[in-house]
DNA sequence: CTAAACGCTACAGCTGGCTATAGCATCAAG
DNA sequence: CTTGATGCTATAGCCAGCTGTAGCGTTTAG
C-alpha cells in the first residue's frame, strides 16, 4: 500500500473551476500530470491548482493548449519559459493586428454598399434582383 | 436531351478555386444551385462562379455560411427585399463594429502584458511558471 | 449497512467547414 | 471500344476543447 497522496480529481475541480472532464482532458494532452492509488483513482500534488490556473490564464491570453503544452515542456526542462511566452505573445499581438485591420477594411467595405444603396435608392436596372446585392463584391474589387 | 445548360462542378471548381467538395456542401446548405441533368450531373448557372467568389471573400473576412445564406437565400428567391437585406447588412456592421472593438481592446491588454514584462523581468517565484502569465488575473472561475 | 456522492474507462457528440473514401455511373478522347 | 477523367451518393473523419453518457467500482456520511 504505497503512501499516494494528493488531491483528488474532484478538490482540483472546484479549486480551479474547471470540470473533471476537463482536467482528464489536460492530462491525456500532458499538460498536468497524476499519481494513481490502488483504486485508480488519479491523485494529483497540490501544485496543481496553480498550474491548472496557469493554464487558464494563458488561455485567456489566446494560446491554445498546444502553445501551453510547449510553454510547459520548456519549463519542465528546467527553464524559465518567459522568452518563448513572449514570442508566442508577440505572434498573437501580430496576429489580432492583423484581423483587426482586415475588419476595419471590411466594415468599409460593407458601408459603402450599404450607403451606395441608401443614396442611389430603388434603381432596379433590368436584371438586377437588388441593387444592394448586386453591388456586393463578387469578384475581387476592380 | 435535356436543355440543360451550364457550367458542371469541376469548371466551377477550377474557376473559382473551390474544391468539387465545398461546392456540393455549399449546395447541401442552399447557398447555390443546380439543375441536374438526365445524368443526375449538377450544372450550374454562370453567375454562380460569382456568387461563389462572394462567399469566398465573406468568408475571409469573419462572416460564417449561415449568414451569407440568409443573404443568398434572399438573393435566390428572387424577391426584391432590399430593406432587408439592408438591415442584415447593418446589423454585420454593428456586429463587426463590436467584434473590432473587441478585439482593439484585447490586443492593448496583451501588449500591456508585454511590456510590463519587458520593462521590468520579474523573478520568478517559487511555484511559479513564468511570472509574464502568472502575473494575470483569473477572471471569475465559472 | 446503506445509499449518495464520487471516481473510473470508453466512447459519442458538439460546432463549422470542409476533406476523404468507397463504390458505382457517365462522359470524352483516342 | 476502351480507358481515364469526371461525376454521383453516402458516409466517415478532421480540427479544438471540451461535454455528456453508459456502466461500472470506491468512498464516505449517516
Amino acid at each position: 500500500m504505497a503512501a499516494v497522496t494528493g488531491l483528488k480529481i474532484g478538490e482540483v475541480s472546484k479549486q480551479t473551476g474547471v470540470a473533471v472532464g476537463g482536467l482528464r482532458y489536460y492530462e491525456s494532452l500532458g499538460l498536468i500530470q497524476s499519481a494513481r492509488g490502488d483504486n485508480s483513482y488519479r491523485y494529483y500534488p497540490p501544485e496543481t491548482v496553480r498550474q491548472v490556473q496557469f493554464i487558464k490564464k494563458a488561455q485567456a491570453l489566446g494560446f491554445s493548449l498546444d502553445d501551453i503544452g510547449e510553454v510547459l515542456t520548456v519549463h519542465h526542462q528546467g527553464d524559465v519559459p518567459c522568452e518563448f511566452v513572449q514570442e508566442l505573445l508577440q505572434g498573437k499581438i501580430q496576429q489580432l493586428e492583423a484581423q483587426i485591420s482586415e475588419m476595419v477594411v471590411f466594415k468599409a467595405e460593407l458601408e459603402r454598399y450599404r450607403d451606395r444603396w441608401a443614396a442611389n435608392h430603388p434603381h432596379p436596372q433590368p436584371g438586377d434582383i437588388c441593387p444592394l446585392i448586386e453591388a456586393i463584391p463578387l469578384t475581387a474589387p476592380a
